[in-house]
DNA sequence: GTTGTACTTTACCTTTAGGTTAAATACAAA
DNA sequence: TTTGTATTTAACCTAAAGGTAAAGTACAAC
């Protein structure tokens, strides 16, 4: 379930840099958080912090082995980032070729569109 | 071309709920600042910098109409956010492929994987 | 039980983000 | 040219975000 709390809290955890970044190396494998940050200039503490946000965004878990925590990506979260951008991308994409319809049909008949913005199509020509 | 910094700025303009509203929004058609103001409680300047904020991210462009700013939606911004969260998704998940091919190997053999964190397979079974 | 390693927590500082109200700008209409 | 409508800019406040250094915890190894 989608609940708007937790794409809140995924958009806010993904728009820190640093915090993308660590996401994006653990798309490339389970890591701890010395491996974590290892390739950043900042503090222990500060890492610490980052993933805790991750982890409260649900965008990581955390296990244990010994004294080490290894991190490991967690999917849905971020599947659920995309789907919102591609969700609604598409929305005006889909909205922007009948608006396109309209336009050519008014044009037809000799209408205007007053919108006030320089007809661009986003995408070129529409598709369809 | 998909800059970091382009990316960062969408990122960050979208970490904020109330502008994601407005993105939503504007999905379904071009609308005034008055009417993306609105549904809020919010001021006017404050609506008006969130404005400002999305279009320096690229995630939107205003025209002009009279006095009106008619903002509208831009894609390109939208899909690179998209399109990162999806490939970093679909790196994990192809190495998580990868990974549960070599433990079911190891398995065979009697092996273990050292890994600290519960095996469970975010997707289920993996395909293929 | 002391030492080392891998973190996390605490207490703090500084910058920035998001909000406000009041004044300024831009243009339309009377 | 005054008045109204739509929006932005300016000046300011407050809370939170991201950073630090120093102390605390957990566990392994000696």
């Amino acid at each position: 379930m989608t609940t708007a709390a937790q794409l809140d809290a995924a958009f806010a955890a993904l728009a820190d840099p640093t915090r993308r970044a660590i996401v994006a190396r653990l798309a490339r494998g389970e890591a701890t958080v010395l491996e974590l940050a290892q390739p950043f200039e900042i503090s222990l503490p500060a890492i610490s912090k980052h993933l805790k946000v991750l982890e409260r965004a649900a965008l990581i878990t955390r296990g244990r082995e010994a004294q080490r925590r290894p991190c490991r990506l967690r999917t849905e979260a971020l599947r659920e980032v995309s789907e919102w951008a591609e969700h609604t991308r598409r929305a005006w994409e889909e909205r922007f070729d009948r608006l396109d319809e309209y336009l050519h049909a008014m044009q037809a008949q000799g209408g205007s569109d007053h919108s006030g913005i320089k007809e661009r199509n986003p995408r070129g020509r529409s598709k369809r």
